[in-house]
DNA sequence: AAAAAACCAACTAAATTAGTAGGTTTTTAT
DNA sequence: ATAAAAACCTACTAATTTAGTTGGTTTTTT
């Protein structure tokens, strides 16, 4: 699995996109003085959010980023899937075939990791994270504690 | 978040302790055979299973290592920790200094993925593993799906 | 005494990540 | 028209991490 800055700066930067791009575009220099973010990395990551379609682009002055999508759309799984960074813990990239072809003695752990793992991010929108600022699982996760724990 | 080879290795290992070392201790040497890990990778991860005191060495011929505990007692997150594979996904390991010292726009989602990450491989022993080579998280889940996604 | 194993430290190759450098193209405002 | 602001693009680089190697020593059994 990998979750390192780059998925976190991606985040960021769309969460700092649905905040201040209501209305006009954010430009990439904004993000990158708010969020302390280089502006050339902030730059391959655009590239990437744009060839999702996660993001619109309005060049020349006065121009930036727009997002593609209303918030309520857009969820963090598919902003880190878009600048690469794959959450899936596998050894096999889910294929099944980590020991001669065959699943490996842990595959189905890592599987079902990978799995809630995605499912969590899937079901957060940046409309949450600008909602709460980014306290999200409280939500639901006290009844779900008490199942899992009982 | 780091969990990459070095932790599905330890659990691998650990899992092939909990499989075949009923009756006498387990060499590495064994295990690098059946589990194709290379040896001294391994002893560099059992070095620090055994310092986590989750394994018991035995020297000399016919030694090699036993689990410290029984199987329903160890823990995969247990394991990961041990390897010094940190599950933690924030950019500040938790202590919440992000972004000048306050919290960044994203910490609580970090933080709150990371705890469901963590809590997810702290409920899984290696004695759930060995009953169903890993297939563990079908149990509770459909119950859980549910309440989140109503 | 020999062999099997744990134990240990230092090194290395490969991969990945984060970031830099140095541009071009497009569009707006003057 | 020109200048400036911004997106867009490609290639490079430094630092870090990972996985693995090398070459031992110590302990214990046969």
């Amino acid at each position: 699995m990998k979750l390192t800055t780059r998925g976190r700066y991606a985040v960021t930067a769309m969460l700092d996109l649905a905040i201040h791009g209501e209305m006009q575009p954010v430009s990439l220099a904004d993000i990158s003085k708010r969020q302390e973010i280089s502006l050339s990395y902030l730059e391959q990551l655009f590239a990437k959010l744009r060839r999702e379609a996660l993001v619109d682009s309005v060049r020349g002055p006065g121009g930036g980023y727009r997002l593609a999508h209303d918030s309520e759309a857009i969820f963090v799984a598919q902003i880190i899937d878009a600048v690469d960074e794959s959450v899936d813990v596998t050894n096999c990239q889910g294929k099944g075939n980590c020991h001669h072809g065959e699943v490996c003695l842990t595959h189905h752990l890592w599987q079902d990791l990978s799995d809630r793992i995605h499912g969590f991010l899937s079901g957060i929108s940046l409309a949450d994270l600008v909602d709460n600022r980014g306290r999200v699982a409280a939500r639901g996760s006290d009844t779900v504690q008490k199942l899992i724990l009982q």
